[in-house]
DNA sequence: CTGAAAGCGCTTACAG
DNA sequence: CTGAAAGCGCTTACAG
């Protein structure tokens, strides 16, 4: 008698229902074929008895699909990403679909072969979040894998994009500062030229008159924020207000701040983008541009389940959530 | 002609080589089965050229095991989880694995269909970070998928467990404090009997003969941590000093600690867990017990490769990672 | 060193 | 309504 029990096939349901294999396959696939009720029944019972559940691997074969997307993230880690990457997840439960994440690491190979693994796993589709490179665009077309971009600048030719728009969501950090009275609004973000978050805040402070402030470049990350901080402080007397573009960003941003002896909003005021979980208890919590992200998740899994490979592009509206990091300019 | 181009398949491969689809499998299983060099650069042109990425679901199926690991996790989003999540995802790319994430959503339902569902994947293993109810284990037990747990309270009986010292981290937090000169020692945390912080926390703090502080119990979540110290701040004059067992609680503490203007670490010294990276960006940054959360998660991943079932448990060392949220205590 | 063939566990026309 | 059989794309004894 062998030790280690053989895992039970649908070969084991149909003996133990006195049916054919067929028939099994009929009842759990859900499809339209008849089944009589009487063997519907003892199908059920059967699987239940052996506690049967089907090979993943033998479907996917068998259908030349499987039950995975997968989501290609610059990093996990980042709060931003990570409340994506539960949405989407939480999405595609809905749909019986798990999610396969392959983390950038920051040091994804250019030769695209992690994109390479993931596409060898049969995917219904990918979700990418990340910027990919022409070979790896190439291999997921290659293998006619449907792919959607979220959290991108711009459309990306030839597939489905869902984004925040950054250029309107900006906007409404900047508005929000100029009401509150500030004149000098300064600009912390990502350099590319890509991330349209600094051409939104110039194009309002433009559009109102206002002369654009200093722009500190950093890192999307909570150092990158806290190097630009210290900066600023050194530029204090140039500035009122602050967008930032990214929470983390403005996270580490208001640790220079503080290490500064600069009073948040009292001299300077604080507002963020992204809308995440935490932004809620920084100190002071933060004011910040939300992005949609559940929408967009559910929009993006959708479309893949879907099946419409029509490239659209669509923009997802930002808000304003205003808490306590930003208030009126002093006057002078 | 089709315009669905079809999936290039060893077939082809083996066509274009002149050999059999056998001698591919050879030469890229990376089997031990001798080959001449000549069949080989065949073999491996001829891949180059198609293009061609063998079929997991095919390999999983013929092989009765898929190039995945499996990883349940209570909340993807809490950092710690993350940074856990991203060590585990390291690991396994170095074994050329790729991690299938199933994430709680605090609503996994309780007969275990997400653990199914999982487990008829053909993975490797599962790493499992959360506690599973018996219809879960059995699920896994009865597939006979290799099971580690990490991040665990005590032992597992059956199964290898890899957790942090959590007993010893506590009094790491306390003895710190005590060193600071504190006498009055708060806990906040979860209420949990398996969490194993509360009472390393009481018998440090026992052991140097100062009588245990108030407790205050909250989930471990940022907003539980801000509740809890809306409550810490009404017993201010009872509390000098707090060991909060998570850095999502600590953070949620100091926030409301501030609200109530109250210092820190003048009036009261906070200590967290974890050793997040945000946990630097605290304001103040956030005194913390760091958890070898690489090793542990390097490890977890190296024994499912290695394929040994003996059932251990190992603790690591943690590590006081001290900041700016804690404090001498005032005198009186 | 190489290849024909069985087998992994499903799905799905097709015939009845 | 049901079943025999081919097929999905691999792997791997086995024979040569």
């Amino acid at each position: 008698m062998d030790s280690r029990r053989r895992t039970v096939t649908r070969a084991d349901v149909a003996r133990l229902a006195g049916l054919s294999t067929a028939v099994v396959s009929y009842v759990l696939s859900g499809s339209d074929r008849p089944v009589s009720e009487a063997s519907r029944a003892r199908v059920l019972a059967a699987v239940e008895a052996l506690g049967y559940r089907p090979n993943a691997a033998a479907q996917a074969l068998s259908r030349g699909r499987s039950t995975m997307i997968g989501f290609i993230v610059p990093d996990q880690r980042n709060p931003f990403f990570a409340e994506m990457m539960s949405a989407i997840d939480g999405a595609a439960q809905a749909h019986d679909l798990m999610v396969l994440t392959l983390n950038a690491h920051e040091r994804r190979s250019a030769d695209g072969d992690e994109i390479a693994g993931l596409t060898s796993q049969q995917l219904e589709g990918i979700i990418s979040a990340d910027t990919l490179t022409p070979q790896e665009l190439t291999i997921i077309e290659r293998n006619r894998i449907p792919l959607v971009y979220v959290n991108q600048f711009s459309a990306r030719p030839g597939h489905p994009t869902f984004s925040t728009d950054y250029i309107a969501g900006s906007r409404l950090a900047v508005e929000h500062l100029l009401s509150l009275g500030h004149r000098r609004i300064a600009f912390v973000g990502n350099e590319s030229h890509l991330d349209t978050r600094e051409a939104g805040w110039r194009r309002a402070l433009s559009d109102a008159g206002v002369p654009a402030g200093p722009v500190f470049h950093s890192d999307y990350s909570l150092k990158g924020g806290y190097e630009a901080g210290l900066q600023l402080a050194d530029h204090r007397d140039a500035v009122s207000a602050v967008f930032a573009a990214s929470d983390q960003v403005a996270t580490g941003l208001l640790t220079a701040l503080h290490e500064r002896g600069i009073d948040i909003p009292g001299e300077i005021s604080v507002v963020g983008f992204d809308g995440t979980p935490e932004a809620a208890y920084t100190w002071p919590a933060l004011t910040s541009v939300s992005q949609p992200v559940h929408e967009m998740a559910h929009d993006a899994v959708a479309l893949l389940v879907s099946g419409d490979p029509s490239p659209i592009f669509r923009d997802y509206p930002a808000e304003l959530v205003v808490r306590a990091s930003t208030g009126p300019a002093r006057a002078g």
